[in-house]
DNA sequence: ACCTAAACCTGGGCGC
DNA sequence: TGCGCCCAGGTTTAGG
């Protein structure tokens, strides 16, 4: 499911609620969701741990501990995080103070890791800083020779974007998708980074895109959905030209655009 | 270093 | 109702 503004979202909603809290029982379910560790190590190291922030990094969530540890979860395609159970819970934190976190993962996609530090996750920047310049993203595109769209969601290059985010930003700027990244000129660079920019933090503003698998901490649907523009409208007419919008695979994944708009 | 494709899983929706 | 098929918002890995 989540990409940055998805994972943003849920931070925002669970951050409040176990910051402070002491993590005093850890169920696991299905351990399938947990790499790198025994279910029952991950239980006994976790017992007793204080969380002293949630940050995200890209569409990574880190549970800071006081002891310094990171309780590092992704949500991988289907994965939830939530205050209440749904029916397909996987892990579930049980806090002090009587709060429970359930993660929840239909297509165990969704990896939960600990570490002892701060973990290296090998990320490219994250597009919604205000560090990112145009000039980072032409050193991203501009010598490669492959599609625009695919290296917009390879992690280790820019991170935080997917499938959905890449599509609407695409469409935003009016470049097709299969563009090689090596024949955009600056100016679309420049339109391009200011698409980026904007689709991922209007996806914040209106809490996350609930497609299909999404909802936020507390189980509620987000907005973007509504606001979408080519994602998943293959066959319906472009809101901007009355083209029909497209639907091709690139990367190995669904890709919509206005063939009239983009190009 | 760059680029491509397969693999990991389960569930929902649709047509017949 | 049931079955087969297609689709799915991500990342890792192996190979060219």
């Amino acid at each position: 499911m989540p990409e940055l503004p998805e994972v943003e979202t849920i931070r925002r909603g669970v951050e409040p609620r176990v910051i402070g809290r002491k993590i005093i029982d850890v169920e696991i379910i299905d351990k399938r969701n947990i790499k790198g560790i025994s279910p029952a190590l991950l239980k006994k190291r976790l017992l007793g741990e204080k969380v002293v922030s949630v940050k995200r990094e890209a569409k990574y969530l880190l549970f800071e501990m006081a002891s310094g540890k990171y309780l590092v979860v992704h949500l991988g395609m289907t994965g939830r995080l939530l205050f209440k159970s749904d029916g397909y819970v996987k892990v579930i934190f049980h806090f002090s103070g009587g709060k429970s976190l359930y993660y929840s993962d239909a297509r165990l996609f969704g990896k939960i890791r600990l570490f002892d530090k701060h973990p290296e996750l090998k990320l490219g920047p994250d597009p919604l800083l205000n560090s990112f310049k145009v000039a980072d993203l032409k050193k991203i595109l501009g010598h490669r020779n492959t599609s625009v769209k695919v290296l917009l969601l390879d992690q280790k290059l820019i991170a935080g974007i997917g499938n959905i985010y890449a599509n609407e930003a695409l469409f935003r700027a009016g470049i097709h998708p299969a563009r090689k990244a090596n024949t955009l000129s600056d100016k679309e660079i420049m339109k391009l980074h200011d698409a980026i920019r904007s689709t991922l933090s209007d996806g914040v503003k209106y809490r996350g895109t609930s497609d299909s698998w999404y909802i936020d901490a507390d189980g509620e649907k987000g907005a973007f959905q509504d606001h979408l523009k080519v994602y998943r409208k293959g066959e319906e007419p472009c809101l901007k030209c009355k083209t029909k919008i497209k639907r091709i695979v690139i990367g190995q994944r669904g890709t919509y655009y206005c063939p009239r708009c983009q190009k």
